[in-house]
DNA sequence: ATAGGGTTAG
């Protein structure tokens, strides 16, 4: 019986093994075993016309047969690189007997494949059809229970695992411990841990720190490290800086980091993200910087995409274009992640032409890329760009996911588009069966507060099917600040100051709703009770970035070195806007919309500071942009449109909600916001 | 003759 015929008939036309010609059957059947062996494993990793070729040659010559050759060839199919892992399977089908080592590869390949579950279905087979598996199939099996979050198939594997005996494999262990951690099990992967007690391999240790930190249990970890690790390396000492790190622990953590007498780019890397998961942006900046001074490790697209969230966040345009440039020059290959990183960086930094650009080269876009684009052009207020993007990635075959209507949810929202907001809103759930979440309902909410119909947003509230969150609500009080309505105003306040009695921003919206109808007692109380509940405030800060450096500007604090000149020019800029109109607009003043910041003659808002810094250090005409923490206040926000026109200049400001792009008197959230 | 472990991600 000739095998390479049955195997063929099984696949579907259009990817059957290329058909050999005539001329080139006489010499590559010929080829050796050993020889297809070498072509499949050079020229076949990239090439699917390589790789197809070879796999007619050896259906035609008979050496699939052979486990070596059928076992390489499966493997050059399930590579991510030809994204067509069912084919892969088709293949492996037509293996006659597949090997243990067949078997293993076909299992690692659903686990590359996104496929986890696949494995231990897989594993089910073989061991019916009586292969016997090693050590490499159960660590695989391990990993996949681990993505998946079998607990009871990862307890019977493990049975099979001691049963078999390779409970002794430190493969097989380390992966366990992880998987025990990941279930949030601690006891049961330290009891694997324990019963290798005297084998003290360094890299089942390095798991138990990380299973112990992921498992919260800082104590525990610290303790294994300190009393019962006397041969570290450097994986141990940067489980525990991640570790320490991502629980909050960020001054620890960096003592730790400093005390090492290696560092390696995971250990950077990880110092980087603790600062950015802890909000601390600049600091993340800072010790990439340092980083580059040492100058012994070139960062990679892990680190880097770290730093690009940093600039995003704190408008570091400068650096950002730096590690764009740094990309480039080595080139780096811009993978989903690392893109989308860039793009979101240029995005939020106000840059959307250079978003657009880096968009376009994504070559491999996922749907992420997708949603920070959409997104980006929904922060700027272009709406319809936002939608039609919307229609292009629906075009190409991606499936939306619930960040993806958030975003363009988020677009009509913040251009009145409330009725092709409802049938997004709609659709989502009808032909996508994505179910809304809290804050797909905060965004309607939001969509028609702006619109004025604030008794549709509330009646909103009342009916959807999940409890309301405290940014529903949120949502629905900056919409009666905004239209004014005082007594939906008090009631939705109420109810907030109930929920979140500690967020100052609730108060400051509260009262500023009251103080635009001028009652002024209320005002005072609502600051009383803030006072009473000792809620504390978060001041405003403002970056500016100019040459490539951030500067940082918060209220009443003289802590920058230019700070003289900046108060003298922020003085004369507003004496120049007085005669062109503007009035400091003191009815507003008591907290601002941003909270807290309160404004007497020698206190301006921190925006205002840092767009007298940026006058100060920069040509005329130059663009400013500055990011900031909080929203910015209505008194600002007409300051600003004034000094547009009065000193010719494009002023970018986001602030904690979206972009404001300020240019000849004008805003491009026409005072929408 | 054929293969693996820990620490990083929008």
């Amino acid at each position: 019986m000739s095998t390479s015929t049955t195997t063929t008939t099984n696949l579907p036309h259009h990817i059957k093994p290329k058909e050999v010609s005539a001329e080139s059957t006489a010499s590559t059947s010929k080829l050796s075993q050993k020889t297809i062996l070498h072509i499949l494993n050079t020229k076949c990793t990239t090439s699917l016309q390589h790789l197809k070729q070879a796999h007619g040659v050896a259906l035609r010559s008979g050496h699939f047969q052979d486990h070596y050759v059928a076992g390489a060839i499966v493997k050059c199919y399930a590579s991510q690189h030809f994204s067509n892992f069912g084919f892969a399977l088709k293949v492996f089908d037509s293996v006659w007997r597949p090997n243990v080592f067949v078997w293993n590869i076909v299992i690692k390949g659903c686990l590359e494949n996104n496929e986890a579950l696949s494995c231990i279905s897989y594993y089910c087979k073989m061991v019916a059809m009586n292969a016997r598996p090693n050590k490499f199939t159960y660590s695989i099996l391990f990993k996949a229970c681990t993505l998946v979050q079998a607990v009871e198939e990862a307890l019977q594997i493990h049975a099979h695992v001691v049963k078999n005996q390779f409970g002794e494999d430190g493969h097989i262990r380390s992966a366990g411990i992880q998987m025990y951690a990941s279930f949030g099990l601690v006891e049961e992967a330290r009891r694997m841990l324990d019963e290798a007690a005297e084998s003290n391999d360094v890299i089942c240790l390095n798991a138990m720190i990380d299973g112990y930190m992921k498992c919260g249990d800082v104590e525990a970890a610290k303790e294994l490290f300190e009393k019962h690790m006397p041969s570290k390396n450097v994986g141990s000492w940067n489980a525990m800086v991640s570790g320490l790190a991502r629980c909050g622990m960020l001054k620890e953590a960096r003592e730790l980091f400093d005390g090492m007498s290696e560092k390696d780019e995971i250990s950077w890397s990880a110092m980087v993200d603790g600062y950015i998961k802890g909000g601390c942006h600049k600091e993340a900046l800072e010790i990439f910087n340092e980083m580059q001074k040492e100058n012994l490790l070139c960062p990679g697209k892990f680190i880097l995409s770290s730093v690009l969230a940093a600039c995003a966040n704190v408008g570091a345009v400068d650096q950002g274009k730096w590690v764009h440039a740094y990309i480039k020059r080595n080139t780096i290959q811009l993978d989903a992640v690392l893109g989308t990183a860039l793009l979101d960086m240029y995005a939020k930094c106000g840059r959307l032409d250079m978003a657009w650009e880096v968009f376009e080269n994504i070559k491999q876009k996922e749907i992420s890329t997708w949603n920070a684009m959409i997104g980006g052009l929904a922060m700027h207020g272009r709406a319809d760009d936002a939608i039609e993007l919307f229609s292009k990635m629906q075009r190409s075959k991606l499936e939306p996911n619930g960040v993806t209507f958030l975003n363009v949810l988020n677009a009509c929202a913040h251009s009145g588009f409330v009725d092709k907001g409802l049938n997004f809103f709609s659709s989502m759930k009808k032909f996508y069966g994505i179910e809304p979440e809290v804050e797909h309902y905060g965004c309607m909410v939001d969509m028609f507060g702006r619109a004025g119909q604030l008794e549709e947003a509330e009646q909103l509230i009342n009916s959807m099917p999940i409890k309301p969150n405290a940014a529903v609500w949120g949502a629905l009080l900056g919409a009666c600040r905004i239209h004014g309505n005082v007594e939906m105003g008090e009631r939705v306040g109420r109810i907030l100051l109930e929920l979140e009695p500690q967020n100052s921003g609730r108060y400051a919206l509260l009262s500023n709703i009251y103080a635009k109808a001028g009652r002024w007692d209320d005002v005072e109380k609502v600051r009383m009770l803030m006072k009473e509940r000792g809620v504390k405030t978060s001041p405003g800060i403002s970056m500016v970035d100019i040459g490539g450096m951030v500067h940082e500007f918060k209220v009443g604090e003289g802590s920058h070195p230019q700070m003289k000149e900046v108060y003298l020019m922020l003085e004369t800029i507003i004496e120049k806007l007085q005669m062109e109109g503007y009035s400091p607009n003191s009815s507003q003043v008591l907290f601002d919309i941003a909270e807290e910041e309160k404004e007497t003659a020698l206190q301006y808002h921190s925006e205002k500071l840092a767009i007298a810094f940026g006058v100060l250090n920069t040509k005329p005409g130059t663009t400013i942009r500055v990011t900031k923490n909080l929203r910015t206040c209505e008194d600002c926000h007409s300051a600003i449109k004034i000094f547009s026109k009065v000193y010719e200049r494009d002023i970018i400001v986001r602030d904690r909600m979206r972009y404001h792009h300020f240019r000849n008197g004008r805003c491009s959230c026409k005072d929408f916001w």
